[in-house]
DNA sequence: GGAGTCGCTATGAATAACAGAGTGACTAAC
DNA sequence: GTTAGTCACTCTGTTATTCATAGCGACTCC
């Protein structure tokens, strides 16, 4: 019970923590996206279906800033970005399959408009 | 590669879904902290630091529309309200599990102010 | 009676997300 | 050369969500 209490608690303050990122809208979408590969803003704001070009940006750069993303530059000419996950990132995607199986199985699909 | 395409297809969906509940703010501590047992307003509202009487009452409504919870009145005196966890909620919770286990190995703890 | 708890609701303030316009750099088509 | 489009964002006003806090009726305890 007081090993059970423990890890309950231990879990608490990671969960908390998890949802520090996952919490916010469109992040674990975006990271999920990536999750087939590294893709550029333009792509990510057509797969990411939604998601504005403000919030877009102010995303990438806190993953980035999280160190979940990294952002690779191509000087060009043209100029091109390329972001993509870390090792921590991808190490979020096994997860992140598990929850959308979880929601398939137990969510309702909302109606369609 | 086409089926991997499709499974990334599907995660995206599902993923989605998923955020549909997750993506808001305290969705995934409130089951977390429910993952323990059955709870009573009060006792989640303490137990769910930082969040406020108005914002745990929308959430707890939401999660029970989702038949992710359930609330059960003892009609007393005194009245007492008791949420608790669905099957379907449930089964959230080792999910939630492993995303503690990553974000505490994946994400820096944020520096204390 | 006063103070406290419970399970919320109400309300204004603050913050997050939305919606859409805009920029400079570049390319392609005419 | 001009026009139109894409890229990777930034900017700004609007709308939605969350925060902070007060309050209510029902109840208990002192």
């Amino acid at each position: 019970m007081e090993a059970g209490h423990h890890d309950a608690h231990a879990c608490d303050a990671a969960v908390s923590l998890a949802f520090t990122i996952l919490g916010k809208r469109w992040n674990g979408m975006i990271i999920d996206a990536l999750g087939g590969g590294p893709l550029s803003f333009a792509v990510l704001r057509r797969t990411v279906t939604g998601i504005s070009d403000a919030v877009l940006s102010d995303r990438l750069s806190e993953l980035t800033e999280a160190s979940l993303l990294s952002r690779v530059v191509d000087p060009g000419p043209p100029v091109s970005v390329t972001y993509a996950l870390t090792p921590g990132g991808e190490r979020l995607l096994p997860v992140l399959e598990q929850l959308g199986q979880w929601a398939s199985e137990n969510l309702a699909v909302p109606q369609r408009a």
